[in-house]
DNA sequence: ATACTTCCCGCAAACGATTGCATAACTTTT
DNA sequence: AAAAGTTATGCAATCGTTTGCGGGAAGTAT
């Protein structure tokens, strides 16, 4: 920190008044002579002064700042529901602070504690992809810090949760590939412990059994980046019974399995479509587009803000939210 | 702020010590006795006592948090920077907290006001593409908190700096093309008054030079989005005297371009060749995948708060940093 | 018995701001 | 002229933590 922000002292000091009658000069407070509140004020602009924080929070008890753990920054889809989260928090005059568990565990750990260190007013947490124990979580609601989890939340924890319409989103998807003439469509998933993955394997199920399509588990499997895809995919487009459509995760491993597709000299869309999920950066960089779930990262960013920030402000006391953001299906070049 | 988090005060009183005592136990202070010690350790665990840092930022005149200005959250280059920022931040205990100018100048003024009122221990920052007055950031230097900015500077103040080699890696990848039998070879740049943009220009202009190519000022063009470049690059195609490559400002262009020149039915990159800068998620999604300049987002991150951390522990005091960031070319699919 | 250590611990001020209450100097009322 | 009200300001406590200094109790040496 730095010595040469003044404070109300100062001012004070420099006015041969008290540190009170700064205050309420500078607040405009009642009690106040016009001209002392002019010299106050001349003074402060002139020197620059900005209340201190810090001192305000501890003072106030309120620190106007939220924390957010999300899993990976450099995502697409975390980065702009991070934009989300920083712009309305940024307009009821609250800081955020980011924290990456860069899916890990312990960090996630690490990360609430010291959130709570630092008496943040409310958190925000997106789940790592391997946490399967919330007792931290639990740590934050016994704190009486309002939390909200987003996208990949946490079922055992009591709380107000923004989530993207995976089921109809997948189901949504897979049943436009029915409807447009695949017969056999794959499924790759994220570790199914996470709801996600069970919502949208619920919704492709669904969408499979409204069209009487059998149910092939061994079109199921655990891929969610592009490496991955491109190491699994041509064993499986090898099968004698390989699929004719792929309903990926994410678009990184939607984007594997086309490169992977072209590779085995098979066409998109004509002899295999694909799915996407998220309509990230790369949705329109791929050749042909991505067809692919939009899921408004940016909204859920908004909506969940707006969720903690109503608690901290002491609305909704004892109610918990579940917002659904919806999803669409944005059409392109992968789907006939 | 909550209540139910226990304080020094709280367990002095529960334990018939003081305050003082409790807080000297607890950083095992040789004056107190074994047994004091024990008892306080205990009580602190049972009842998960976490230092308050806010009060501790007051006492200490010393805030363990940085500020970042960035311009846009949502693009990769900056994500992975701020996922730099943020792993060399947490190694050495400090929080980060974001600020988006989101390309504004009236935003960004508004951020450096916030984090100076926030007493952070610095800031690190990247200029909107639309500032020209600096004075907020004069203002950041003149409260004494130390400033390093990164990718775009600024030259006017006295700063450390961390850039990319946009010279060397735009001179590069300009020499590639013309090596692999470009003779005619278009510039899409950022705003001109942008240090980044001038280098990069240069670095263009002396590869042609070296080779000498004839300069075509009506070869440079201002266009910095992918959107821009599926408007702008037909024309360009259309010309007698067309461009057979393509040097882009960063990925996100040269995916425009790449659509534009597929669209006119020219190969890539028989016909056209395409380079990009940056190295983002898009680069490997592209058909065929994008050759680029890369930008190493995350070590410039690193090396960003590596100089800013410095310069809070009061190292290197009174001289100014500037590194350079290598770039590499990762040579794809869009080049000969 | 006196003096000197050693060992533990508490007091109080400080960081910057807010706020209930007291108080000084005037002004008004009776 | 005394009582009451007004106006403008200061005092001091508070938020949670740290830390210089002072001091009591017990032990040791003279």
């Amino acid at each position: 920190m730095n010595k040469t922000q003044i404070t109300i002292k100062d001012i004070g000091r420099a006015l041969n008044i008290s540190p009170s009658t700064v205050s309420r000069a500078l607040k405009n407070h009642p009690d106040i002579s016009q001209q002392t509140k002019d010299s106050v004020n001349k003074y402060a602009k002139d020197f620059h002064y900005k209340p201190n924080t810090l001192a305000l929070s501890l003072r106030m008890s309120k620190n106007n700042t939220i924390g957010v753990i999300v899993p990976e920054l450099v995502h697409y889809f975390f980065s702009s529901i991070l934009s989300g989260i920083e712009q309305v928090a940024n307009q009821q005059n609250f800081n955020v602070i980011i924290c990456q568990s860069s899916e890990n565990y312990e960090n996630e750990v690490r990360n609430t504690k010291a959130l709570i260190s630092t008496r943040v007013s409310g958190v925000l947490a997106c789940l790592s992809k391997h946490t399967t124990n919330y007792d931290h979580f639990q740590e934050i609601i016994d704190s009486e810090i309002p939390l909200v989890f987003f996208d990949r939340i946490c079922i055992g924890i009591h709380t107000d949760r923004v989530v993207v319409d995976d089921y109809s989103g997948a189901f949504s998807a897979v049943e436009y590939l029915i409807q447009t003439g695949c017969k056999r469509i794959a499924f790759y998933s994220s570790p199914i412990h996470l709801e996600i993955s069970k919502n949208r394997k619920n919704g492709y199920l669904d969408a499979l059994r409204k069209y009487n399509i059998p149910i092939d588990e061994s079109l199921i499997y655990v891929c969610d980046t592009r490496e991955e895809a491109i190491i699994i995919t041509p064993e499986i487009l090898d099968r004698p019974d390989r699929p004719d459509g792929f309903f990926a995760i994410n678009d990184h491993c939607a984007s594997g399995i086309m490169y992977a597709v072209k590779l085995a000299k098979l066409r998109i869309p004509q002899d295999i479509s694909i799915f996407g999920f998220s309509d990230g950066e790369l949705a329109k960089a791929c050749d042909p587009m991505l067809s692919t779930v939009e899921q408004h990262g940016f909204e859920m960013g908004k909506n969940a803000a707006t969720l903690l920030l109503a608690k901290i402000n002491g609305e909704n006391q004892g109610q918990f939210t579940n917002k659904i953001v919806k999803t669409n299906l944005i059409i392109r070049g992968t789907t006939r």
